[in-house]
DNA sequence: GTACACATGTAACCGGTTACATGATTGC
DNA sequence: GCAATCATGTAACCGGTTACATGTGTAC
């Protein structure tokens, strides 16, 4: 279903593991605990995707120094790895990305944020914002052209989608001034 | 990556052609000019599942009365697939959905509404902002409890989240009070 | 000694995606 | 005759899902 040929899971874990190393188990249970879960983490994809990066060099396996026998596979992204997501980042905002992956693109913009800085974070906001806006428009012009004959539940739901376009759009407005006010 | 067992389609399909019979065709056309795209429509992904629908007797294949010999394969719901559809219907709205598939409850409130009728879309309302307010409120308390040490990035992206789900909420709202005051 | 959390893994199943193939009909 | 649109279909590829299997450490 989902729209993503190059999967979210692995920019998700190339992104966790750029912020700190850690196991597999541990990015499953970053998953789970916190609204990543969206990007999902159940053991049949993250381990497959952690083994994928690794043998693609994206991913490095530094053994645990543990002296007890538990076994604890930590990775690490290499510099290849890092490259991979930096080339992620910037690719650009596309309508296609607002209609099919927001959840992508918030993951992103906080990537972006964290991994490139105040700068191209702004820059990704503008373009993000506009494509918002512009979604928002086309559906609107969609909306007026036919709503003539439609039920009401039809209306009303292209209407909180229309709705849910214009938050986003007014939120990145006021994400962009808070970065433009800030120290750093 | 979406979280779908018995997929989406299959039930966007059935309520389609529910409303009027058609041919893959003529769902394909629906899909691709409405925001029904989002549940997808690549000949790779219809086809197949018309098939299946077909097989499992949910849908009858009308033949065209067609005097010219090009072909064309009208579906028709048939009762056992009219009442896969009702069963869908009625599910009980779920945190889980609220989270994973927020556009599938939008479509299964459009289809209770023209399907069942008001009484029906009022209760599937009731249940959907009874979800929806107390998710924001799960994520409200999550976001408080978390964002101490967190990136401005993190923070902004949580609040469009918590925000998104209070505008789903009163939109709900919204929508319970003007079907209250409808005539019909 | 047993239950639970830690930790990793695998396999069957399913269905969506892209890209291609095929052929009929319509308009010019 | 040719291009565009109508209309249906298929196959290779990919990866997520569930459910199960396995084994270790820790607390009681």
């Amino acid at each position: 279903m989902s729209k993503t040929p190059p999967t979210v899971l692995k920019f998700a874990l190339l992104g966790l593991l750029a912020q700190s190393p850690c196991s597999g188990y541990d990015l499953r249970k970053q998953f789970a605990e916190t609204p990543l879960k969206l990007f999902s983490g159940s053991p049949g994809s993250v381990y497959p995707a952690l083994h994928r990066l690794h043998e693609l060099g994206l991913l490095e396996e530094t053994s645990p120094p543990s002296a007890t026998g538990r076994r604890k596979q930590i990775f690490a992204v290499t510099a290849a790895g890092r490259a991979e997501l930096i080339v992620w980042l910037q690719q650009p905002v596309t309508r296609d990305d607002v209609i099919w992956s927001l959840h992508e693109l918030q993951l992103r913009f906080v990537f972006v944020g964290e991994f490139l800085g105040r700068e191209p974070a702004v820059r990704f906001l503008e373009a993000f914002r506009k494509e918002l806006a512009e979604y928002a428009v086309y559906l609107t012009a969609f909306h007026e052209a036919t709503s003539a004959g439609e039920s009401p539940y039809g209306r009303l739901s292209i209407e909180v989608g229309i709705e849910g376009y214009r938050l986003h759009t007014r939120w990145a407005e006021r994400a962009l001034s808070e970065l433009a006010s800030e120290d750093s």
